[in-house]
DNA sequence: TTATTTACGGATAATGATTATCAATAAGAG
DNA sequence: CTCTTATTGATAATCATTATCCGTAAATAA
């Protein structure tokens, strides 16, 4: 499923749910389902704004929290300043963050859900999400500066 | 290594650096150290509000700023407004996380490092601590509400 | 097409956790 | 005891996010 399929499914499933096809909403929605970068909310306005000038950050947020509700992004929270946002891969899954350089990598290959499983049976929780974040520096700034 | 020997071995630390040792810094350093039910910075200002009541809560944000440093807490950050702290168990660990009352429980006898070993062999990164939240509904909160 | 309803967009104020500031104080060294 | 300076406490500042509110423009039906 590509990106643009991927925008209509989304804005169908929105017109059912009484909501409404904006120029403004189809820019946002095009912009975080092709970020691969785990954009924040103010990078994603700034994109917007580079082809459509007159868009307020106020309807990011709004457009991104309707994309949580949807279950079509995750937010990365933590050390960061700012969550940051995967709207490419929206589920759960494990990321990589770069303390020295900020960039976040997708953590692929590694299949989290026997710990994931084996802590819900041991806990008797119901689980519905979960979040694994690794902390520390990417091969870049290793090779820049030890 | 109980509380008091974790407190005596702290400030030892701490003056090493330059630090002092002060009324209110031990009275916070033992309300973190003892709290095993994850608090937030204002819960502990409570706490040591109760028994030492000329307390600010600015103080107690430095002394978390402090022990975050030493690597004697851990910060529980995500979906909650105000992280938590968890300082009775430093070392990183699996979290629960109810999203019906709040409460978090630490996710115990599943080692997580395999999987973390994969993902940095598998990223090259240099990885220095990671953080594995689960969110989803408690035993309690099941039987409570279904 | 036009009228009507109302969700949406934009600008901005409000919120709330955290951080910075700074004068007064007190810990610790000599 | 004296001196240096880390620390405290009160409060202002910061900053991401959320709420507010009015004018606008989608969608729907006449």
């Amino acid at each position: 499923m590509d990106t643009e399929e991927r925008l209509r499914d989304i804005l169908q499933r929105l017109q059912k749910d009484g909501h409404r096809m904006t120029p403004q909403r189809v820019a946002i929605l095009r912009a975080f389902l092709s970020a691969q970068d785990h954009p924040t909310v103010e990078q994603v306005y700034r994109r917007v704004c580079r082809d459509f000038p007159m868009t307020s950050l106020a309807t990011v947020y709004k457009t991104v929290a309707l994309l949580k509700e949807m279950g079509e992004v995750i937010e990365i929270s933590g050390d960061l300043q700012g969550s940051r946002y995967d709207a490419f891969h929206p589920e759960p899954h494990p990321h990589l963050i770069c303390t020295r350089c900020g960039q976040i990598y997708d953590g692929e290959g590694v299949d989290v859900q026997p710990v994931v499983a084996a802590l819900q049976a041991q806990s008797a929780f119901q689980v519905s999400t979960y979040r694994l974040d690794l902390y520390g520096v990417c091969a870049a700034c290793q090779a820049q500066s030890g």
